[in-house]
DNA sequence: GCAAAAGTGTTGTCCTTACACCCATGC
DNA sequence: GCATGGGTGTAAGGACAACACTTTTGC
């Protein structure tokens, strides 16, 4: 990129300038950002999704997005997407994939950079402004508008990578948890049984749990312990998490 | 993104119908790819750049990129520079990840979305066309021209997570190779030495290296053998790949 | 007392690691 | 024959998977 592409930039604008005359379909490329909004609640993964207001995909769910700012960074955009309807500022959210072929959106050429954010549903009220703004189940994800099935699947594949990775499923849960919530939330998001003795083998053996000596209220069993998890201690330790593997 | 996004659209396209009357900063966003080419040559993982030919990059290096055309599907652009630069079409690409602060081209606006490829170097002679195109060894390359630095760090990470994970090293390796050119090549990505009868053990287990029954030729020691790897074994074994774990 | 889930240890298997000696070739 | 790297096996330790019974609470 240097010269050639200055020489590029100076031809489109030119004969963009020249076919502007209104809203046109070849008129460049567009921007946006949509955001995987995953939450975890009633022990079942969840995910943020609106009413499509497109006629073409009339009655179908899409994903948050909304396009980028000429003056505002990407990373931004999605934080302000984020913002906007979960009120939510300081959060996990990751980049997870772009897609840009020509005709996935019906409006014209929009390249749009998806972003992956986990929050805790309990904690936030959903600014529900518009287009029924609803949750939903991640098994009962299907046929999105546009192109978001593709894209939900990528980062729901993405999630499951990374929550073995990285210890980000806690930002999903309440700041305490039981053991048990802790095992749902792994099975939820990985799809799988897990063994109880040794899904607590291996989180206790890691240190990264505080035990908060509180119990478990109101529930028609024995009540379990709830934990915490040390943040703190995670940061410091990070080069030795060497990730979860089920 | 809905009804509220084509409105935003025509708002942004209108404006920037008044204000395009030249080369101007703020018109918009450009978007651009880069590919970061690795190769193995010498014993040592390689990476291709080129002088930037921008005054205030100049002197530096930078990855292989050019803006995408509206009509072009995001990927077949970055196909498209990988074919102008190596010839090479029938390849390793990926995508990694999409870099877009604003300030990160000295000429506007532009978003890059930058594509991981792998090439075997004795295979394609380069294309040659200018600005002192060259392979660099991966343990040289600092200081790259805009934010490429950036880019190259997180696309040579992405490469040592995913060459663990797939049997990509192939893509950089000779049709014919010894173990010993197998374990550089780890070795060189990895940074790392490892033991080679481990090394060994671990690739004849996994049974996807076909046996050629040929022998180095003209080293001055004892010759090994070479193998090819069994592509086809693979692409029906994929799923139970787990991986390389040293 | 019964239903429901919490809590707890041991054993066998497999994978990973560490490690040393002989072999084939070019010079 | 010597220098260079090719080729091979074994033993110890650690991680993971499988598995059953007792405890605590609400009703």
């Amino acid at each position: 990129m240097a010269s050639k592409e200055n020489n590029n930039e100076i031809q489109r604008l030119k004969s963009r300038q020249a076919t502007l005359s209104g809203f046109e379909k070849n008129y460049g490329i567009e921007l946006s950002v949509d955001c995987i909004i995953f939450g975890f609640d009633e022990q079942k993964l969840k995910v943020l999704l609106i009413r499509s207001d497109l006629k073409k995909y009339s009655g179908k769910w899409s994903l948050l997005g909304d396009l980028v700012f000429p003056s505002e960074d990407l990373d931004a955009a999605a934080y302000r997407v984020l913002k906007q309807r979960t009120g939510l500022s300081d959060v996990y959210l990751e980049q997870v994939s772009t897609f840009g072929t020509v005709s996935r959106h019906p409006a014209g050429r929009v390249v749009t950079v998806a972003y992956c954010s986990l929050i805790n549903v309990q904690h936030h009220k959903l600014n529900i402004l518009d287009n029924e703004l609803h949750w939903h189940d991640v098994k009962s994800v299907t046929d999105l508008a546009f192109d978001h099935q593709q894209i939900f699947d990528t980062c729901f594949k993405q999630l499951q990578k990374r929550v073995q990775e990285h210890p980000l499923g806690f930002n999903l849960l309440p700041k305490k948890f039981s053991l048990r919530d802790l095992q749902n939330l792994y099975e939820s998001i990985l799809d799988v049984t897990l063994d109880r003795r040794n899904f607590r083998k291996k989180f206790f053996s890691m240190d990264l749990l505080i035990d908060l000596d509180e119990m478990e209220q109101d529930v028609p069993h024995r009540p379990g312990k709830l934990y915490k998890f040390n943040f703190e201690k995670y940061g410091k330790k990070k080069k030795s998490w060497v990730g979860i593997d089920f």
